[in-house]
DNA sequence: GCCTTTAATGACCGAAGAGTCATTAAAGGC
DNA sequence: GCCTTTAATGACTCTTCGGTCATTAAAGGC
């Protein structure tokens, strides 16, 4: 053994990101189950031992993991409680900027395993859809809701509607990390969303003849 | 034990439908991983032993599973083709079809598994978008080109606005199968087609004007 | 009613992997 | 430089579960 280079350093701060982070890797990989705690350690480059000075159990890390995902999605709200912003240019700022957000937060992964295990983690997928789902809809319904009144847009549930805005967005997230991997021609979804945008608006626009 | 009882009794016919039928609902609520055989023996009202005489492996059984839920879907194809029908009326046609099937298939449990899986089962996610995804997405291109052709439509990618159309349906499927049992809302599907149906079709009219 | 065939059982085995802990060594104070 | 503290190790245990197989008994022919 090289005289120089030390077994191991003692990094006790740093060492808790770095290991959610590894595990998000192997948990999107593997799923819960699946996901072996060496595996996981040998990506955060420690051992499995020393797991277990930062989190209880699997389950414990795993939490940890689909929670720190939460995070980031808070300001989304604010863009859409703006008043002063015409429907359609409002609904474009925030398609743009859930693509940002896919692209930096890897949301598809997360996506996929709070779909996945929240039959096995139901606190998860409650946590999920309170604090993340739930609120970008009701900000969004309550948007649409508005639009109404002013006649921006066409009179319906705005629940719907919102279903009928984020469904096609959600809907290349999965077929990217599903499909894509296996082979399936790649999907822009920057051009997905620009194209579904032109749809969605016309689609919610007032007086736009619905067709037949 | 009642003399007239029989321990058990020999089916050797019935048995793989049984089996394959528990196994679904258990992978479906488990995932592949966290699925026990012996919860499927129990299931399916045999030993563990006895799955072994119809199915080689446990992924053997996943496969089977999940292969089993692809052969419905190929009649949507022919609804698609119709070259006569009036665009709007075919879609409405299309929506109403996706939303009995789910219905009855509990597509919804499959879609968790495929995408949940699919990286531990590459093969299969494959086979689920080469059988299922892809043609159906490719129908309703197909149709939707020929619609634009005629000018039924707004011109555009088809593959993008099929995004548009499916895009919300898959999102109610999802909603159900992961919030819905944790205490979310419970979404009225055939709702969502219709309203859904309204908006898309508006935005897809040709001329409808863009807002702002 | 016996005999053959074979569906079905369930106790068992072995591998895998979550979680433990006695031991080691880095860091830092004095 | 020594000593204390504590981060980190990795060999170990123990449980769970996929898969096996010797044994049992249902079904059906004769």
């Amino acid at each position: 053994m090289q005289a120089g280079s030390p077994k191991w350093r003692r990094r006790a701060e740093a060492r808790p990101g770095e290991i959610v982070q590894a595990a998000f890797d192997v948990f999107a990989e593997k799923g819960f189950a699946a996901a072996k705690l060496d595996d996981i350690a040998a990506r955060a480059g420690i051992s499995k031992g020393a797991l277990y000075l930062y989190f209880e159990t699997k389950e414990d890390l795993f939490r940890a993991v689909v929670r720190e995902a939460v995070v980031p999605n808070l300001d989304m709200e604010q863009v859409l409680a703006q008043t002063t912003v015409p429907f359609p240019d409002l609904m474009r700022i925030v398609l743009a900027r859930m693509g940002q957000m896919i692209g930096k937060t890897r949301l598809g992964a997360v996506a996929k395993l709070v779909i996945g295990e929240s039959r096995n983690f139901p606190e998860l997928a409650r946590v999920w859809h309170d604090e993340v789902v739930s609120r970008a809809l009701g900000a969004l319904s309550t948007a649409l809701a508005k639009a109404q009144v002013r006649g921006e847009i066409r009179l319906g549930d705005p629940r719907l509607q919102a279903f009928s805005i984020m469904g096609p967005i959600l809907m290349g997230v999965i077929w990217q990390e599903t499909f894509t991997p296996v082979g399936a021609p790649a999907l822009d979804l920057e051009l997905l969303i620009s194209a579904h945008g032109d749809t969605v608006l016309a689609g919610l626009a007032p007086r736009a003849g619905v067709l037949k």
